[in-house]
This record gives structure tokens, sequence and C-alpha cells, in this order.
DNA sequence: ATAATATTGTTATGTTATAACGTATATATC
DNA sequence: GATATATACGTTATAACATAACAATATTAT
């Protein structure tokens, strides 16, 4: 399925960025690109994301490009450095299993599912002591 | 640690609430109770979250008082019902092994995490035939 | 070609959350 | 008790995030 030309220019950006982007960040780096209003970058972003081309980070209100060729997998987890911003895709199998039963013994049935993990990368543990360690996004 | 009268009201309205409450419509059912502003609903459920005594669900913007004793366990994850809205708030060993093990094998620092699963509860699933259920909050 | 579907740009508005300010009220420490 | 320190308070204003509604255009299928 292609992309319009809006929804290309968003997953670019997206794709380019170094950490989740907000919509309003992104409207910024596409203004003077066809893009002035927010609309269109929550509609493309609607779009990405029903493709599984992205993702939206509930706990940071903001959206990152899927690192997988295209996440339509089961349950997908996201390790998010509180330090330097960084984004880390996680598919686990164990994990599911453990959602899945958890959910089973209790009769529910599941449809989507959001699993945001705050913390602290590897690469920002060993870079810092912990004491100078600063926060860039919320914990 | 005693809670002020605000932080007592604010946990009062969430723990006769059926359902998960946004800050302003807690902030509606506390005015003419010295409530007028939502800054001082903030600032209540603050101090409730931190107390692990409510939790907010960042999938709806909502918040709940929390079903056990005092919520400073492990991993808590949400069950969500889009149905009938409501929560089940689950503690499950297995899963917070498996994302234990997940997180470690990346040398993934972890601080807080967010799990919530949207769906349908057993009571609803079997209350109404799929085809004719409606959502009454977003999936 | 024509109908049905999806996307576009625009304007306006709704919803959720925080900043900044001065005041008040507790809680310790002396 | 007096004094410092921490929290909590009410108020006003504004920031940040998201959607509604409309008329127009483009795409796709029949």
């Amino acid at each position: 399925m292609p992309l319009t030309a809006n929804q290309q220019r968003v997953l670019e950006v997206l794709r380019s960025a170094e950490a989740p982007l907000g919509a309003y960040a992104l409207l910024e780096r596409l203004s003077g690109d066809g893009f002035s209003a927010p609309t269109q970058v929550y509609r493309a972003l609607d779009v990405l994301i029903r493709h599984g081309l992205a993702h939206r980070l509930e706990t940071l209100n903001a959206y990152v490009a899927c690192r997988h060729k295209e996440c339509r997998h089961g349950v997908t987890a996201f390790a998010i450095c509180d330090d330097c911003g960084n984004i880390d895709e996680l598919i686990d199998s164990a994990l599911s299993s453990s959602l899945g039963y958890m959910v089973e013994r209790r009769d529910f049935s599941p449809g989507s599912t959001t699993i945001e993990i705050h913390g602290t990368c590897s690469q920002c543990a060993s870079a810092l002591p912990e004491s100078t360690r600063h926060s860039r996004v919320k914990p």
C-alpha cells in the first residue's frame, strides 16, 4: 500500500529523528513543506500507525518510526531511555506468553496492548555516573 | 503518611467512581468543595500517585484509585474494558519476570513501567454478542 | 464516465496539563 | 515559643496536545 506525499514526509522526518517527536515538533519541521496545521500531521500519523509504520508512545505523547520492516507482530514493548531519549522496540515471545496467560486466566479478550518501560539505556548508564545524570524526558 | 483534606477528597471521588476519571471530570465533581482550578486536582493526584494510592492510565488520560491496600509492588498491568470502562489491576509474577529478563538482556535499567491492555472483560463479552457491542472508551 | 472512497488545506475549538505568584499551614530544630 | 524549612494552598494565565467541521480535490473501482 503506497503512501501519499504527506505521509511519506512525516515518515521520513520520524525516521531521521534521534528521539520521539511530538506532533507539533513534527509540524515545525514540516512547515514550509505544505504543512500548516496540526490536523495534517495527525492525519498522516494516523495512517502510518494503522499501517504499523509508526508508533505512538503514550507516556510521552510522541511518535516514532517503526524500526522493523513492518510492525504487525503481536505485542511490542518500548524501552525508553529517560537520559538520551533513545527508544528500543522490543518483541519478546516470553513476554507475549506471560501477557496471554494472564489475560486468559481472567477471561479478558485483549485488543491492543501498550507497554512502555522508562529507565536508562546501557550506553547512558556506563557513560555517566549516576549522580551527574540528568533527565531529558519525563520519567 | 496522612493525606490533606484536598487529597482525601480527590481519593474519595476516585474510589466511588465506576470508571477512570479525567482531571477535569474530577474537578467538576469537586467544584463547590473548595476546588476551582485544574491545578488543585493535578497537585492532589500527584501526591496520591506518588504514594501508590492512585494510578494514571496513560492511554486514557485518566485516573483510578488503587484497588490494593497500597501499590508499592513491582509491575502493575491494567486490563481496560473498552465496553464498560471497568479497570482490572493485575499483578503477575510471570509477567514481571518476563519483563525483568527482557530488559536485563539489553542492559536496560528500568524505572517505572506502564502496561495497559485494552479489550473486553468477561462480563461484557458474555452479555453482548460481538456485533452489537459499542465502545465507550477509545480502543 | 461515474460513483464511491480517501486525502487535502483551512479555520476554529476542545481537551489535558503546567507555570508562576504570593499566601498559608504545617514540621522540625533550636 | 521563635525561627527556619518543607509542603500545601488558591488564583490567574498559558502551554501542549488533539479533534471537529467544511468545502475542495484527487484516487480508485465499477
